[in-house]
DNA sequence: GCTATTTGACCCGG
DNA sequence: CCGGGTCAAATAGC
């Protein structure tokens, strides 16, 4: 059986952990008053919080349910159909020779919504669209993860750049990584591109030229932030998991992937 | 030649 | 019917 006490307790203190790394992201200060509490050591305990609470789940006599679509997971199967379907049951359009493939639209309420100063996030993605929207000077582009043929990652995300001046992206995820993190771990040098030799520097990385051209290439990294939006992104995992397991007592594959809990 | 990007067409949901 | 999300042919870059 699972000890539920112990299971309560370890996400609990994940759950504060999480807090005080949001709190602390807000202060943009890395120390607290009882001491010096590093963002690292924070995303670290609230890793091995969760790891732990995956451990007891685990261990426990446990029938796992399978994993269901996640709210943020709008690639996922069952809920939504997948974007592109080549047989979608009903005797589709794209059936017909030069017509396109069926698909479902996403819901909004499926993804999770970033405001950034930059578009890159670690992984790499591939854009496959742009459309001018209504009301709106600037284009939304449309990404998704440059592995998704060969690991099948759905993870997927529009950019808009804000039109208040301040230059910064509104940030739209749908669905999971499936696919490794080419910036997880210690490695939080996401400058330099020879630590992942096999991902970001290849053309497929996004960068803002990919939503405004004009930018010179000198202001698009974001060198000081590097680590906060690493930071930031578990931050958005964390709480999001969290909720996700306290709503339906289910955890996403993330939580099973040896790569990020060894 | 291969891979990524661009862009107009297609399709769906509201 | 319209706006927006996605597809895929054409194109560009390496």
């Amino acid at each position: 059986m699972i000890n539920k006490k112990e299971l309560v307790e370890t996400l609990t203190k994940g759950r504060n952990s999480a807090k005080k790394l949001q709190n602390l992201l807000r202060q943009e200060v890395h120390e607290h008053d009882d001491g010096l509490v590093s963002v690292d050591d924070l995303v670290s305990e609230i890793s091995q919080s969760f790891y732990g609470g995956l451990l007891v789940l685990n261990s426990g006599e446990l029938t796992r349910v399978p994993v269901r679509a996640r709210p943020t997971s709008a690639c996922s199967s069952d809920k939504t159909p997948q974007v592109f379907t080549g047989d979608t049951g009903k005797t589709p359009a794209s059936a017909v020779k030069g017509r396109r493939g069926c698909y479902k639209r996403r819901k909004t309420i499926d993804s999770r919504v970033e405001v950034s100063n930059t578009i890159e996030d670690g992984y790499a993605w591939r854009k496959y669209g742009q459309k001018e929207i209504l009301n709106s000077n600037s284009p939304r582009c449309y990404f998704r993860c440059t592995h998704k043929e060969a690991h099948g990652c759905k993870a997927v995300k529009q950019v808009q750049k804000l039109e208040d001046g301040s230059n910064k992206f509104h940030i739209i995820y749908f669905g999971q990584h499936t696919c490794q993190p080419p910036n997880r771990g210690l490695d939080l040098d996401c400058n330099n591109s020879e630590s992942h030799p096999n991902l970001p520097n290849s053309p497929s990385t996004i960068t803002k030229n990919h939503i405004d051209p004009s930018l010179k290439q000198e202001d698009l990294s974001n060198k000081g932030s590097c680590s906060s939006s690493f930071a930031l992104a578990w931050k958005e995992i964390f709480l999001n998991e969290f909720e996700c397991f306290m709503n339906d007592g289910n955890l996403s594959d993330i939580w099973s992937d040896d790569s990020i809990f060894p």
